[in-house]
This record gives C-alpha cells, structure tokens and sequence, in this order.
DNA sequence: CGCGTTCGATAGCAGCGCTATGCATAGCAC
DNA sequence: GTGCTATGCATAGCGCTGCTATCGAACGCG
C-alpha cells in the first residue's frame, strides 16, 4: 500500500504569512495573495497549501488577533471593585480597536460567512468570568444572569466602536457614551429590581 | 468665449444604475462595475460619467438606503406611549436590516473612508425627535440629553444588529437583548437621577 | 445649419484570487 | 546508502476586477 510519508509543510512558513497578512492589515495596506506572499518570502502557493486560500489565511489572522485580544484582557490585574474591572477590561478591549482598526474590522467583518473562531469564545469567556464575579459580589442588577450582561456589554461596547471607526461618530463618543451606558446596564446602585413594560418586550427581531 | 451648451447626461442611466446596483445587493451578488452597467442596460463609462467610478455608485446607494430608512420611520404612526414609539421604531429598523443585511452592511461599511452620506443624519433626526418627545413627557432618566439618549440607543441596536449580521450572536439575541437594554438606558421606573463612580467615568477612548 | 461639447460605447491595462503544471525535496523501505 | 513516492513550493496562465484612453454620436445653442 502506502509505503512512504509525505513531505511535511513547513510552519515557519505558515507563521510568516499570517505574520505579512498582519503587517499589512497593520499599514493599513490592502491584504493581497501576491503582496502576502512576497512580504512573507515565499510564493502564493503557500497560501493554498497552509490555508485554504485567502479566506482561509485572513480566518487565521482572526484567531490570531482573538488569541491576543483575550490575553490582553486576561493579563489585567484584578481590584477590589469587580465593577471598575469590568470597565476597564473594556477600556481595554476598546484600545486594543483603536490600536489596530482594520484588523478589528476584519475580527468582526460581517462578510466573514465562516463562523468566528475558536479563540473568540475565549475572549468572552474573560468578559462573563468578570461578569459573574460581579454577580457573585451583588453589584449587578437582580434578574440579569451573567452570560447576559456580559453579551449586552459587548454589544454596546461594540456598537458604538464600530460606529466610531465607521466615522458616523466622533472618537469623543467612545468618552462620552460608553460609561453611562455600561452604568445604565449592569450597576445597581442601591436601588431594587425593574420590569420592562410589555410594549417593550416583544416584537424586534424575529416579529 | 464658451458659445455652446454641453449635452446634459441622463438622469435615467444614472437611476438605473443605482437601481441595479441595490438589486444585486438585495440578491446578494457581488456588485461588480460590468453586471451593475449590463443590468442597467448601458456600459461601464456611465458609472464615471454620474459617479466617480465604483465607491462613488456605492455612495449614492447608500444615500438612497438611508433616505429610504428615513422615511420608513418617519412613517410610523405616533402613540400616546412615546417609549412604546421609540422601541416600535428600534423594531423597524432593526426590521429593515434584517429585510436587507447586504445593504445595511454597505450602509455602515467601515471601510468607506467617505463620511455618512447627508440622508443618514435624517435617519437620526427620526430617532432624536422620537427622544425628545419622550423627554417632554418625563419619561426618561433625567440628565440625559435627547441627543445622548439617542445616540446610545443607535449604537446599542447597532451593536447587536451587527453582531447577529456576523454570525456572533444568534438571531433571537436581538428579541432577548435589545428590550431589557433599551429599558435600562432610558426608561426611568419612577426612581430618581443616577451617578456613575469616578471609576467608571474615565479612560475609554482618548485615555 | 453648423459648431462645440459632452455622453457613452469599445478596447486595453494592471492587478486580483485561483489553478494546472513541473520540479525539488523529505521520509520510508530495503 | 539507494530508490521510490508523495508532498511542498515555484511558475505561468485563466477569468475576473476597477479603471482609463480613445472615438463616434447626440445634443443645445448661435
């Protein structure tokens, strides 16, 4: 039958072009199977033997930059306000979108029809693990599990990050909004527990 | 000096145009200069003699989607519930984004380094208008002014919105999500102003 | 009518992602 | 060590992209 091995694919190489995807993301130059491939020495075959084209290659500098993104957030030290942790783990989170806009774009590009990647779990898992220490301290409002709030901080986080580097708002909104929104969301403070009127609760997405 | 007249250009090339650019954007196939100009029924050069070549085409696109976005909610019957009124209005839009995802995506297209186009801040207007009047009745936390107010609101049924356009979020994150968010950033329940701690309140875009 | 000017059609260019082909090489059998 | 095989990687080419140079035709005015 089949008496040899096939050649192994070299890492390096794969490393190296995830490596120039990156850097040309970086640049704000436009990522190109030829540019890619020049910048990271080889051909643009390499392109199709470790990924699975071009789609392929910019999904792993999306697991990539998830992977980073979740150190990052899980490198932050703890206080003693699980709620000031909370915020500045999205501090955080927003600088790091700052830093690099396009390959936040790329992270969340609407177009990627491959779902995100693995290592985007992981970092919301930092977020509800913030959550849910908060939860267990009762800072939070009553009724809200921490898988919730933690997807409704990330949503907010996000819309008005996205509407930022879009340019429909100015960078000051980052400021301005996101604090008293995040308030407005998860603190209680001090007071008890709220309903939603009926006209509020039904009919948005699914009709 | 100049004797002559210059032949004017057609209105109705430029119309078809868009026309068949927002087609094949609703049927979710690439819009591409020559199946946009075939499916208009004229050639190529009249993308650059109306627009400025292809980001131009797709700048009055998108001028159209949020003109017609506009009077989609400006359409909306008013109730004596102004709160009801605004989250009716977050459901039509959060509706005709989900009618159309390819073109809200183009709407809010991150890399169209080109600002808003002018019917998109029509489309606010709406929106902050709906604000006021729920502010007039003190219906809203205080503090906040209806700009704020509105702002926030865009930005977190933007923020959910995109994520379920992803593939980040299911769909009935929308129906589960955006209620209880709506509530917590504006409906005051009958208790008074809120703070938010110094911690809270610094350190998210600018640092 | 004739003129000037612009529209819009055609052809070609550089670049894109992708694939078919060819060669060199790494690993196993002996 | 030697031969074989399967694979990684390089090259060339295809069909497509947006864009531009060129040119004939249509229009409005004097």
């Amino acid at each position: 039958m089949l008496a040899t091995v096939p050649r192994p694919a070299d890492p390096a190489v794969r490393e190296r072009l995830v490596d120039a995807a990156a850097h040309l993301l970086a640049a704000g130059e436009e990522v190109a199977l030829r540019k890619v491939a020049a910048a990271a020495g080889t051909s643009t075959m390499g392109v199709y033997t470790h990924f699975d084209g071009m789609p392929g290659l910019v999904h792993a500098v999306r697991e990539r930059a998830f992977g980073l993104l979740a150190e990052r957030l899980a490198a932050l030290e703890p206080t003693a306000d699980p709620v000031a942790d909370l915020v500045a783990s999205g501090s955080a989170y927003v600088g790091a979108a700052l830093a690099e806009p396009a390959l936040y774009r790329v992270m969340f590009d609407i177009d990627a029809r491959g779902r995100p990647p693995a290592a985007a779990s992981m970092t919301f898992a930092v977020l509800v693990a913030g959550v849910e220490r908060a939860v267990a301290e009762d800072r939070l409002v009553p009724r809200t599990d921490a898988l919730a709030a933690a997807t409704r901080l990330w949503a907010m986080t996000h819309g008005v990050l996205t509407l930022v580097l879009a340019g429909a708002l100015p960078r000051a909104a980052l400021d301005e909004h996101l604090p008293p929104m995040y308030v407005a969301q998860l603190v209680a403070w001090g007071d008890g527990p709220r309903r939603a009127p009926a006209s509020v609760r039904r009919g948005w997405g699914t009709a």
